[in-house]
DNA sequence: GTCTCTTCGCATGCTCCTTGCGCCACCGGT
DNA sequence: ACCGGTGGCGCAAGGAGCATGCGAAGAGAC
């Protein structure tokens, strides 16, 4: 893993690709940005030991799953002490629902992105789960209506050379 | 595309192997769930035909990219007329730096999702596009302090059979 | 001009994917 | 109890893809 990347273009292009199609062939993906499958897998490989690939997914549908109800939820602690941090870190990366959870700015300090099969389960997390939890002191969630956009792409083109 | 999808705990473990590791070998997704290579080719092939997998992605760091900011925006629509929530919509799918955008219930109409280089950016976007834009009224962002759990995986545990 | 370092495409051995085939376990009807 | 149908399974083989050694070509230092 070496310590300082510098990203050309190709890199650059290879990394978009990849992003939209996870299983691109090293083939597929060397005509799609002009490169020989073989120097495209040495690209890839070296862009994977640099830490720039972090993995790779298979994108689920969530609805024909069952799982119906996209929700975000700010959490506000108790007490702000290391103690109870630490508690509410352990209780979102035991719960499977919570997709997602982030310190933020703003009114709440914790917001959470959390999958759920209907309101039922949505009660029972909040009801349940967060608010009885010892760390928690408020709950305020919000349930999404409609998805505009769900793209898990990083703005590639926004970058300056040398990232 | 089959109408109506009947899952198996075959299925959703490989279902949950894949959303793990996008690029499972069907001979290791086959050796994790108890199942021959072929089987499991056969139904991968099947999960992704029933539209049960949207796709396979690399998830690329943002960090080492240069993409140091995430920034969740709560926006106010100036009014509520369909031709302003089109032109709106057009926005968000143009601006790369938004990954997700929603519409929700609470205070805001809709939160973004954002990931942009530094402040700079993040002021770019809020001041030279998302205000300035007609169909906007008000614009309220939070930046992420810290990152507790982001992982895009399903719960698939939660789900009763059938679904 | 020459030397060196890097990046490239080509060739190749090895792994993996997919699909035809036959097998078996289960099920409903008689 | 029997039996034909159905669906899911593993095996095998042909074709595709991956990774790496190798030589060639270009950039930069001096």
């Amino acid at each position: 893993m070496q310590e300082f990347v510098n990203l050309d273009a190709l890199d650059l292009r290879l990394l978009a690709a990849l992003q939209e199609d996870g299983r691109l062939t090293n083939q597929q993906a060397g005509e799609r940005i002009g490169l020989s499958p073989s120097q495209c897998s040495r690209r890839r490989l070296a862009l994977e030991a640099a830490g720039l690939i972090r993995g790779y997914h298979a994108e689920l549908a969530a609805e024909p799953l069952g799982l119906k109800l996209l929700v975000f939820v700010q959490v506000t602690l108790a007490t702000h002490s290391r103690d109870n941090a630490q508690r509410f870190r352990e209780l979102v990366g035991r719960l499977e629902e919570v997709q997602e959870a982030y310190a933020m700015t703003g009114d709440a300090d914790y917001l959470l992105k959390a999958v759920v099969p209907d309101l039922k389960d949505l009660a029972a997390l909040v009801n349940d789960v967060l608010l009885p939890h010892e760390s928690v002191a408020r709950v305020r969630s919000s349930i999404v209506l409609e998805r505009l956009k769900e793209s898990h792409r990083l703005p590639l083109k926004a970058l300056r050379r040398g990232g």
